[in-house]
DNA sequence: CTGAAAGCGCTTACAG
DNA sequence: CTGAAAGCGCTTACAG
């Protein structure tokens, strides 16, 4: 069994030192470095006679850089459940990396005892295998990302994330205009009374939405009106909670989560209702296939594929220091009609 | 801006050797080695306070295992279309490295010119940067699998393989004795005309299933027809196409592909006929919702999820050369009864 | 235009 | 029980 050739062999066969068959390799033609063309084509012939293949374990060690971008999830990175979830990002993802010639590298490791990802409960940090990586996750620990941070490890955050004495970069998605969006749609059908049907979170994503739901009351003259506005378990959306909020004015209902769309469905049956006929309903966000009723609801999409993208844009920026790029990104959200909107009844 | 800690920090603020360090990190006890239980104390005191991590190019370079096991596919790891393809394998591949404690790399960066991917033809084969790889897809080269295995890398196909020259470690599934399954279960319907309508593909799946066809027949006692056995372009089964096959005692058709079967269906539909009143049919392998038509077919599943996670365990055990396993493991499938097969007409 | 030499951060015989 | 030193296969100032 040969062993594989080394670069010292094609040095030796092109009749060269090991420095020009580097730099033939790498292309290199500084200000101070020039090959003559028959050097190089020597050099050339070599590698091809040998087939000589440079390892990339010593490369990366000789250069600094090992282009190779972390992934870390704090969730499963190919969940079984809620599949469409990391998909679309991951897809983004791997263009990028691809177009940018960096390998990708899944701490998969990294799982604490009860199942949850952790960057530092297991001793040390992993991601420093990469060069920088991409986090994403909704449940991210705010006490690792400072942490993160004043290591100085290159990080971008797939989503808005916001940590007290750190400044993060991410790519986000722009859930204050699309809902606020979703809003002057529904006041613009003559809809007055607008409820707003969270879950019971707070995070980011929660919060962006609720602002956005504000500001569309505001842009159309109305208030918030906190009788309707509700962060709750998905099962408090009873029928009886449905007829309450109708018999106070209520005409639609924006809502955070596809499960929460679910609920209204079943407690417009109870009633003998029908959506849009008797109330709208809006989703502030994408209808995955996670829902057990895959209705044409009124909704944004999130860009996903592109935020998994201009991640690693900004990431691949950031370690090659380009000029002053963005710290932080924000993309637009598409709107998606639907028929689950329609005038209100009077 | 700290620099990240090197072993050689450890070492000082423990008061040891580096060597000392490298021996507690990677655990070595040797019959020669042993480390005080003081002094390893020290050390790994040193290393949680230095938050120290050990850079596993460096590791891989001097000889040691660094835990990466790439993962390296023929075509996009996240395809856009037919993304339920790969999923599965990845879900087994994922579980099964985080229960061994490995991260995944994935070679996003191999992309040659032509949006193929190749191993070797990049300039570096930068697969040596994992301990060892998975690989999988449909369409790989056979020269890349035996070069790697001159070179003696480790790695483990998804899918079996069959190179000249080489052994080629895999975890496949049994479409031989499947196709076979779904034979008998036709022939024990009565069916003595079982078509064989196959894509325009010579592969390792090709083959095992008509192998397993010829086997199904003859356990009836019957023989492959050759008039009957097709391998060619979808488009090919047209109206005429089956009524020719049905006038010559076809009573049933399996078939490789599922877009065979929306042919069949399409050409049903033309000659007023119906599935599976007229004529039968099987899938030979998995319905994925890549069909346009989401029918109950008979099938069988492929056990995607656990050829993943077996590819992995067997890699691991490759590289920590545990006691013999085997080189070769093909896993079942399951039956799927479906609803497209009837006894013949006749 | 090209080479000798140091260095990247580890592991591992080999001494002691 | 632990350390000094060589070596893994490259890249890159620095000379010339």
């Amino acid at each position: 069994m040969r062993k594989r050739p080394r670069q010292i062999d094609v040095a030796r066969l092109a009749g060269v030192s090991p420095t020009t068959v580097s730099f033939v390799l790498n292309g290199r033609i500084d200000s101070n470095v020039r090959i003559s063309p028959e050097t190089r084509q020597r050099v050339l012939d070599a590698i091809e006679t040998l087939g000589y293949v440079a390892n990339p374990v010593a490369r990366s060690l000789a250069g600094g850089q090992n282009w190779l971008l972390g992934v870390f999830t704090y969730e499963a990175i190919f969940p079984i459940q809620n599949q469409d979830f990391y998909y679309p990002f991951l897809v983004g993802i791997e263009e990028e990396a691809a177009a940018l010639g960096y390998d990708l590298l899944l701490f998969t490791s990294v799982i604490g005892l009860d199942g949850r990802r952790s960057i530092y409960r297991n001793g040390a940090n992993r991601l420093q295998l990469a060069d920088g990586a991409i986090l994403l996750g909704l449940e991210e620990e705010k006490g690792e990302l400072l942490r993160l941070t004043e290591e100085d490890y290159p990080f971008v955050f797939v989503g808005r994330r916001q940590v007290e004495g750190a400044t993060i970069r991410y790519v986000g998605a722009d859930y204050v205009a699309a809902t606020a969006g979703i809003v002057e749609h529904l006041c613009a059908h003559s809809h007055r009374g607008i409820a707003y049907l969270g879950m019971a979170v707070d995070n980011e994503s929660a919060r962006d939405r609720f602002l956005g739901y504000g500001q569309g009351l505001r842009q159309a003259g109305l208030t918030v009106n906190p009788a309707w506005v509700h962060r709750t378990q998905t099962e408090a959306i009873s029928p009886a909670f449905v007829e309450a909020h109708l018999a106070q004015g209520v005409t639609a209902f924006v809502v955070e989560h596809d499960s929460i769309i679910d609920h209204l469905y079943s407690a417009a049956a109870h009633l003998g209702m029908s959506i849009p006929k008797d109330f709208s309903v809006a989703l502030l966000g994408d209808p995955l296939s996670g829902s057990k009723l895959s209705r044409n609801v009124m909704a944004f999409t999130i860009p996903r594929r592109e935020m998994g993208a201009q991640a690693v844009r900004l990431l691949a920026q950031l370690l090659n220091d380009s000029p002053a790029s963005a710290e932080q990104i924000i993309l637009p959200c598409q709107f998606v009609p639907g028929e689950t909107v329609a005038p209100p009844k009077g």
